[in-house]
DNA sequence: CGTCGTCTTGACCAAAGTCAACGCACGTGG
DNA sequence: CCACGTGCGTTGACTTTGGTCAAGACGACG
């Protein structure tokens, strides 16, 4: 359990360390694991909330339904991010979190994360810094479902998943687990599922990247960063990267 | 001068009232009004930055130049708005921002938005919360970028800007001041400009909206969000609409 | 009165969507 | 252990939406 706080700790870290004093606060937190089945709602849109979720394990990630019955999501989610932090300052949901994968989650009250940000002003900021990479990330989306060809903008979402997910050490060299179907690709890229399975096709035999079952495997990172247009900068990494 | 700051005031006491300790603080910022001419940045991408930027007057962008030349514009701004809150914990802008008018800016530093935080934490939330009503902007333009049909993500983005207008009383009976041209609204909608014309003229035709010049005026409200599937909840006005 | 920027139009084109059928793999139950 | 069903991926034919190009009109302003 100690472990999985410690994903969040390292990914507020990433701005400036935290002194030993706020490092203990989150420590101190206490974890409720909770397990939730693939494809079940962790929030609803329109629902106000006391909590927000900290997610320990699996794959998540935030949509909305339009009416005519189309999905857009609006962002994926790993190990270590709080999910949704807005609920704490904006009043009711205007998206979904839904869960890709079995996962495992633990509440945190509203309550205490508003006495971090009182008692530990420094804490607070980082939160809100996580909130504001969280904006950065859409703004890219937008940039992404906007103006970029099929293969670009699939190449890109690929990208930023595989940065990210290599940031919380969940690539093991040029592999990592993403049990996401094309249906969900499709969805976060505004495509078609049969779209999205033509543009894997070309990506697999440009030899940059092979969605095969649920591994990813990366065979040509800078040729899938240029296919994409991918500057990792939006992601606030500060230039550390774990990949080759 | 004053009234300027009445506008940013009146945007955060949207969640709250604040003390009249906390009004005080806000009413004794220093006002630089600085005039910029139409068309130029104020903020640049991979630019670090001392202070943010209140918009006094005029109307201004942010946005992002593609390498073959495209512009995805990712939200507009209006008086009252503080243009680039993100620079204030994010190191590096991802984007530019933009005047689309002449404009009247003043600076606020860094430093005396982080002091406002520690000395005044529910300020500092309510400045949080500032830029988690940004985020869910850029979210609902991702689905409406991503999602929606050419008229509907027209209307949609025509409601919002109408929206938003109002809340700070800049509409006047089912009028409002527009000073943007169809290549800025193609830019915001992800369209070419031939295309947002011949939408622009359905809307006409259909009686819902007209932008004629300058000026935007509204024929009818419900059918426009109606054709826009909008849903104003996002932006967090409460329910409070000036709109008839 | 002319010029520049913006809007408008029409003809044509391309990217991606839709529909429908088929295959493949995995898991379940007889 | 095989038969079947279900969910996902794959393919091809056809359609649609919106993009591109190019020319011309309109309107504000010097």
């Amino acid at each position: 359990m100690a472990a999985m706080i410690e994903l969040l700790i390292r990914k507020l870290e990433q701005f400036g360390t935290l002194s030993s004093e706020e490092r203990r606060v989150l420590e101190d937190l206490p974890i409720n694991a909770r397990p939730v089945e693939a494809d079940q709602d962790l929030a609803r849109e329109g629902q106000a909330s006391s909590h927000c979720i900290l997610l320990l394990s699996g794959m998540v990630c935030r949509y909305r339904l339009l009416q005519n019955g189309q999905r857009q999501i609006m962002s994926f989610h790993f190990p270590g991010d709080i999910l949704d932090l807005t609920s704490l300052l904006l009043g009711k949901m205007d998206h979904n979190i839904g869960t890709l994968t079995p996962v495992e989650v633990t509440p945190i009250a509203h309550a205490t994360l508003l006495d971090w940000t009182e008692r530990h002003p420094r804490l607070g900021r980082l939160l809100w810094r996580d909130t504001l990479v969280d904006a950065a990330m859409f703004r890219e989306w937008v940039v992404n479902v906007g103006r970029r060809s099929a293969l670009a903008r699939t190449a890109h979402l690929l990208c930023e998943i595989i940065t990210r997910l290599s940031s919380v050490g969940l690539t093991h060299d040029h592999t990592c687990d993403l049990p996401i179907t094309s249906a969900e690709i499709a969805d976060a890229t505004s495509l078609s599922m049969v779209h999205v399975n033509r543009v894997l096709q070309d990506l697999r035999t440009k030899n940059l990247v092979e969605l095969r079952g649920k591994t990813l495997l990366m065979l040509d990172w800078a040729g899938l960063q240029q296919a994409g247009g991918f500057d990792p900068a939006y992601l606030q990494y500060g230039g550390v990267s774990a990949l080759a």
